[in-house]
DNA sequence: CTGAAAGCGCTAACAT
DNA sequence: ATGTTAGCGCTTTCAG
């Protein structure tokens, strides 16, 4: 019916016959207490089904047993992927998972920083576009963890942009590709920023920007047949997909006469007629090493970054040049 | 650098000249404190920047500021869909949203309730497989609100499942089909025995049940031919993906010699080969009715129950009956 | 309508 | 190694 009333610690303190100080202790520095104190504490908390007030646990000592993760877009399932396992790492720290969709608006992404960190214990932003000072400023003194975006002294994941593109590149020039389009991603976008760059380098032509969305992809049609492109390197898959779908809607056959190459992997990827190949983003193993990051952080480590390395995934969108 | 200090309810009653006690009636209880003084501590709390601290306030008046949702899998845009449209209208209200995702496993559904329910003031479960009277439990009290499901005396938004059995026969049937199979879904789902159970009585044949997968749509493809069904329904956009899959392996044309159709309309539905007509699951509408709900059961409202309309969406994947 | 005082459940300094 | 004492910042009685 109503709330059953929950254990509280001094409860346990009373059965435990030990002061409700000690109990505490036992619950959050183990160690610094006696082990056999310690032994009965704990068959206490087990016997009353303790489970710690964690509003009181913050007030008093800060610690919120929260984190936040902030996405662009959670519709999107590369950074869902993410959120899944960040919430499933942190179920196993029995921490809590608050998540915001910013629709990649720097205010909204700020703001969401903002009003979140006070009440968590770190936040994990993912392709934050708003400037690292300012999300530093939002945050208040909480730990963060940026991904795919790195910064000077701050902790981050992301994908090895450059080998996105090295791959990619590699994989169509293998095939016999000479006329390749990469095509770029929003210029607020570190990762964008960075691919064009190694683009650049490797001397392959690029199209757009445009932004990450099928509708992007799809209006892209015409600068590919323009410039007589054989093959294009796309954002990300979703761009990739509308590509498909205007190459579908000139009556371009894919991979017959353009190959179509996507990025991040997304389930749905494999699921298209035909099947996309796309560079892996590693979205699980994003999300997990940005958790781990973010604990490392909480237990007063220094800021590292880590770089994933993306993968090719061969399908059925690539083929040889015709 | 390190926290910048927050203003607290002290400070404000301070600049305000009145007790603490009054400030927090003007922030809680409009209405019961003099209209000229509310205005002073209005200011107050604007000069001053302040903003509560949501610990202090659950410890003492017990509310949170937080809501939780529950899913089965994130990355389903489906039910992604329906936590960005939660996320945003909790913003309006100023609340945070946790999320936990339960992989639709009964255990980790009620673990997830049973941890989360303290620290929100409400919660909503999408698509539960558990035994509602063991949510409820798990809620502890809490008011909580079931997506896709429906059970006594609780509040509840769902699709009208048997609308969306009913419009994609007609819609099959309208093109001359009568060799039409809808495939069932798990049977620890709610809206899939609800669908089931209309199937039957329109005399419509039933494959499955088969897992809400690609894999599971792929793995029907044998029992399609084999029934020489012309048409086929499925229980989501995905499984739907999968008996495309299927189709293509096997060199089965879509929609010249069979017609499929989905249920959600995930905005990947769009952008399939051929583009998939289906059941529009109003993911956007749903999330919405299910925080105002919420909002309402916390306002003390009792528990209503919220149907949805389904919708369907014409695309390429249904033809005429050859 | 507003001031005063108590206390939510816990952690962290300080004692012992 | 454990007991003791203060609060954390707020809401909510209860007076007046």
């Amino acid at each position: 019916m109503t709330n059953r009333d929950t254990a509280t610690l001094d409860d346990v303190a009373r059965r435990a016959g030990v002061h409700p100080g000690t109990v505490s202790r036992v619950l959050t520095r183990p160690g610094r207490v006696n082990e056999k104190t310690a032994a009965r504490v704990q068959a206490a908390v087990a016997a009353v089904g303790y489970r710690p007030n964690l509003a009181a646990r913050q007030l008093a000592g800060g610690k919120t047993s929260r984190v936040a993760v902030i996405v662009p877009d959670i519709t999107n399932p590369y950074f869902a992927e993410i959120v899944q396992e960040v919430q499933l790492g942190a179920r196993d720290r029995s921490e809590a998972v608050l998540v915001a969709d910013s629709r990649q608006a720097a205010p909204d992404e700020l703001s969401a920083v903002e009003s979140l960190s006070p009440n968590v214990d770190g936040l994990i932003v993912c392709s934050p576009v708003a400037a690292l000072a300012m999300v530093r400023d939002a945050a208040d003194g909480k730990p963060v963890v940026y991904v795919n975006r790195r910064g000077r002294n701050v902790a981050a994941v992301h994908v090895d942009q450059g080998a996105v593109v090295t791959v990619a590149v590699a994989h169509l020039r293998s095939l016999g590709h000479d006329r390749i389009a990469i095509v770029r991603g929003p210029s607020a976008f570190w990762s964008a920023e960075q691919r064009s760059r190694l683009a650049g380098k490797l001397g392959v032509a690029q199209l757009g920007p445009v932004s990450p969305t099928y509708e992007g992809g799809l209006a892209l049609i015409d600068e590919i047949v323009d410039g007589a492109f054989t093959a294009v390197a796309t954002f990300n898959d979703v761009t990739a997909f509308g590509v498909l779908g205007g190459a579908t809607a000139r009556g371009i056959r894919v991979p017959d006469e353009l190959s179509v190459i996507g990025s991040d992997n997304i389930p749905f990827s494999a699921m298209t007629n035909p099947p996309l190949t796309t560079v892996d983003g590693r979205a699980r193993q994003v999300g997990r090493a940005a958790l781990d990051l973010l604990g490392s952080l909480l237990a007063g480590d220094s800021p590292r970054v880590v770089v994933v390395d993306p993968a090719m995934v061969t399908r059925s969108s690539t083929g040889v040049a015709s």
